[in-house]
DNA sequence: CTTAGTTTGTTGCACGCACACCTAAACAGT
DNA sequence: ACTGTTTAGGTGTGCGTGCAACAAACTAAG
């Protein structure tokens, strides 16, 4: 493969980019897994309600919601369509602007994701924390924020 | 979110979390937006390709196929589907088992490889590698290894 | 006030994936 | 051989997602 060498890449950097690549897949397929066995509840579902949760009033704007999830805005009002079915998050309309809506945790829905949040965190433990050394954690946070940021500039 | 403590995280730890996440995300919708305008090819299509290109005699059979780049066997028969209706790959019997089947190579998929993989490399370098310092990156490797092993032990 | 342009959220559509089920082939024990 | 079990791969179906097109509401310029 001397077309590594043609774009600067060694075979080890490629190689830590597909590992990267499996590991998060794999942890993030267990994650939901479990989620979805105890709780019926996808991983996505899951990262909205926490979002909610956090934001103020336990509201957001569809658009800002959409872009902490990593979800088109299509995508998002499917899942918040689902997520208002079962009564976990309402949508209230918005007084300053008559075409904004708001996302709503419900009472439900807060119940709902206290009741999943301990299969989360422990998820996130087994699966993820554990295999660093906890001295490991500020470096990996260091460079983790890095690379969040770093993919805007594109 | 006294939650956090009950199960012995860090919001720091949790944050981290998040973070890998979404940096893992919109690293590989830059990837496979690039793969996309370039080449038409589709990230899971390149993944199976250099699979490929790196077996013996370029043919992996099905289900070995599958776990490589993790994908559920049925995802496979579709995608491997597609990629045999654009001639980039073939599908051969197996003699020493009859229900077995080969995914192989065709030259025109490795035609087409040779000629995404640039775009592919340069991306990862652009997007992930030229992030880390140059130093960095056996701790890495190190790390990433121990996360893509671990998720086994579930 | 009118008109052009932008932003917000939703809908039609097609795609890609996984789950459950199915068939055929291999294997195991009797 | 004969029957039950396992494994390889493919098919039917439903779900979740993004893209493009849309309607409604806001904004800005004349």
């Amino acid at each position: 493969m001397t077309l590594l060498r043609d774009e600067g890449l060694t075979v080890e950097e490629l190689a830590v980019w597909r590992m990267l690549q499996r590991a998060q897949v794999r942890i993030t397929r267990h994650l939901e897994a479990e989620l979805l066995v105890a709780h019926d509840l996808p991983l996505a579902s899951y990262d909205v309600l926490s979002q909610l949760a956090e934001a103020p009033e336990r509201r957001l704007r569809m658009n800002d919601l959409a872009g902490r999830v990593l979800l088109s805005r299509s995508g998002l009002t499917r899942l918040i369509d689902r997520l208002q079915r079962d009564g976990l998050v309402s949508r209230e309309a918005c007084e300053s602007d008559a075409r904004g809506l708001f996302a709503v945790l419900t009472d439900a829905g807060a119940a709902r994701l206290a009741e999943a949040t301990p299969t989360y965190l422990r998820g996130v433990r087994a699966h993820f924390l554990d295999v660093l050394g906890p001295d490991e954690i500020g470096h990996v946070r260091e460079l983790v924020t890095r690379l969040a940021g770093a993919t805007d500039a594109s």
